[in-house]
DNA sequence: TGCATACAATATGTATACAAAATCTGTCCC
DNA sequence: GGGACAGATTTTGTATACATATTGTATGCA
C-alpha cells in the first residue's frame, strides 16, 4: 500500500497491525460496515483493502460470507516450519549479496528499536519490531519471486511470536536474548556480504523459534489429576 | 477465484489466460472501461478483479494511473532462475509426500492434455497445458507458505515458455521432448512417493528451461557484418 | 416436541452517480 | 518556432442506492 496517510492506508495499516499482534484473533469475522464506520470510509474502498489483505494472506474471503482473519491451524504450523528455514536461508543469503549500504543502516536502526521494545515495550511492540527487522532483510534480498512466500511466513511468524514475547519462564527470556544476539550476527554477516554465514544464521534463528513453539505446543506437563471433560465445543 | 461461471470469474480467467500467453504483453495498459464493456460488468467488480490480479502478481497498480500487465525485466529473469529451482524442488518433494491418489490421476490427465497440445495445439495451448501440470503439483504439495512464490514463478514461467513452445530449431524440439519426458518421470516419482527423486527431477527440469533461455538471450551469433547503429531508443 | 418451510432481517455483490486527479490540447508569450 | 500555462477532457477514486444471497426466527404440521 502507498506510504502516505489516507483513510484507506490507515485502515490497511490498522488491520495489518491488529492481525499481526493477534489483537484481531485468527478466525475473527470482519464486518464491512463496522470497519467502514471505524475508519471513516465507504464500503467500496474498504472492500478493496480487504481484497488486498486477502491476496497477502492476512484474511480469507468467502463467497457472499464476508472476510475473516486467516486461521492458524495445527496443520499450517507444520507447513510453516517446513517452509520457513529454506525461504529464510535463501532470503538472508541474497540479502548479504544484494544489500545496499543504506539498507544496512536501516536494519541496524530496526534492531535498535527492537532492543528498546524488549526493554520497555509491550508484547505487541516486540513482535512488530521483530517483524520489521525481518521485512527489511526481505527488501534487501530484492527477489520478487521469493518475497510473496517470505511475507506470508512473516505474517504467521509475528502471530506465533506473540506467545514468547510475553515471557513467563526463564526459558522464554533466554530465547528472546538469543534471538536478539542472532539479529546482531545477522547484521554483521549481511554487512560483510558473507552469504554462507547469513544462511547458517537463518537456520539457527528458525531452529530457535521451532523449539520454543514445540515446547509451547507440547509443554512439560503438570503432574496433576485430570480435569472434567469439556461439555461442548465453544462456538 | 471461485470455479463457477460468473461474469466476474470469466473476466478473471480471461485476463489470466491473456497474460500467461503474452496475448496481453508485459507493460500493456489495462483500461477499466474497456474491460468492463468487454466482459459485461461494471467498474466496481472489475476493479476488485484487478486488485486480486495485482495481489497475485499478474498486474501492477499505480496510484491514480490504472493497471498494467506486470513487466518481465532482465533483472527479474535473473531473480527468477535463482528462486525457481529451490522452490520447485521443495514443491515436488512435498508433492511426493502429500499427494492424494485422486491428484495423481488429475496430474496424469493434465499430462495427456499437454501431450495433445504438443501434437496439435497452438503455442498458447502448450504453455497453458504445461502451466496446468505444474499448478497441480503445487496443489499436491499442500503448503500455503510456499504456494504464493510458486504461483508467482509459474506466471513468469508460462510467459517465458511461450518463446520455446513455438519451436523453430531442432534444439527447441528436443527441449520440448525432454520436458515431456521429465513430466512422465515426475508423475512416476510422485506416484511412488519418492521425494528424493522428485527433487532431482525438479532441478533437471529447471536446468532445461534455464539453458533454453540462456540460448535465447545469448544466441549463437550469425557471423554477418554489423548493421547501422539505431537512431534512438523506441519508447 | 421436533422438524421443515416461509418470511423477515441482515450482509454481501453490483451498478451508477459524483468528486478528484491526471492527461491532453490549444493558446499565448518569449 | 519552442516552451509554459490554463482550460477541457479523460480517467481514476469514492459514496450511495439497489439487487441478490444468506441467516435467523417464527409458525405450522407431523
Amino acid at each position: 500500500m502507498q506510504s502516505e496517510s489516507s483513510p484507506k492506508s490507515n485502515a490497511y495499516d490498522a488491520l495489518v497491525a491488529g492481525i499481526l499482534t493477534l489483537d484481531l484473533a485468527p478466525g475473527t469475522d470482519l464486518d464491512e460496515a463496522r470497519l467502514c464506520a471505524e475508519h471513516g470510509l465507504s464500503r467500496t474502498p474498504m472492500r478493496e483493502v480487504l481484497r488486498q489483505l486477502a491476496g497477502e494472506g492476512y484474511v480469507t474471503l468467502r463467497q457472499n460470507r464476508g472476510a475473516q482473519v486467516s486461521e492458524m491451524s495445527h496443520a499450517s504450523l507444520r507447513a510453516f516450519f517446513i517452509a520457513a528455514p529454506m525461504i529464510y536461508a535463501a532470503i538472508l543469503q541474497l540479502a548479504a549479496e544484494n544489500r545496499t549500504p543504506a539498507q544496512v543502516v536501516e536494519l541496524a536502526e530496526a534492531q535498535d528499536i527492537f532492543i528498546r521494545a524488549l526493554r520497555n515495550g509491550s508484547t505487541a511492540d516486540r513482535a512488530l519490531a521483530n517483524d520489521r527487522f525481518h521485512r527489511i532483510t526481505g527488501e534487501m534480498a530484492d527477489n520478487p519471486f521469493l518475497l510473496p512466500s517470505f511475507n506470508r511466513l512473516l505474517l504467521d511468524h509475528a502471530r506465533i511470536s506473540m506467545t514468547f514475547y510475553a515471557p513467563r519462564t526463564d526459558a522464554d527470556k533466554n530465547t528472546i536474548k538469543t534471538a536478539r544476539d542472532h539479529h546482531e550476527q545477522i547484521i554483521e554477516a549481511i554487512d560483510a556480504r558473507d552469504a554462507a554465514r547469513a544462511g547458517e544464521l537463518a537456520q539457527a534463528h528458525w531452529a530457535l523459534s521451532r523449539d520454543r513453539i514445540a515446547q509451547f505446543v507440547m509443554p512439560g506437563g503438570l503432574d496433576l489429576p485430570l480435569g472434567p471433560p469439556p461439555q461442548e465445543a465453544r462456538l
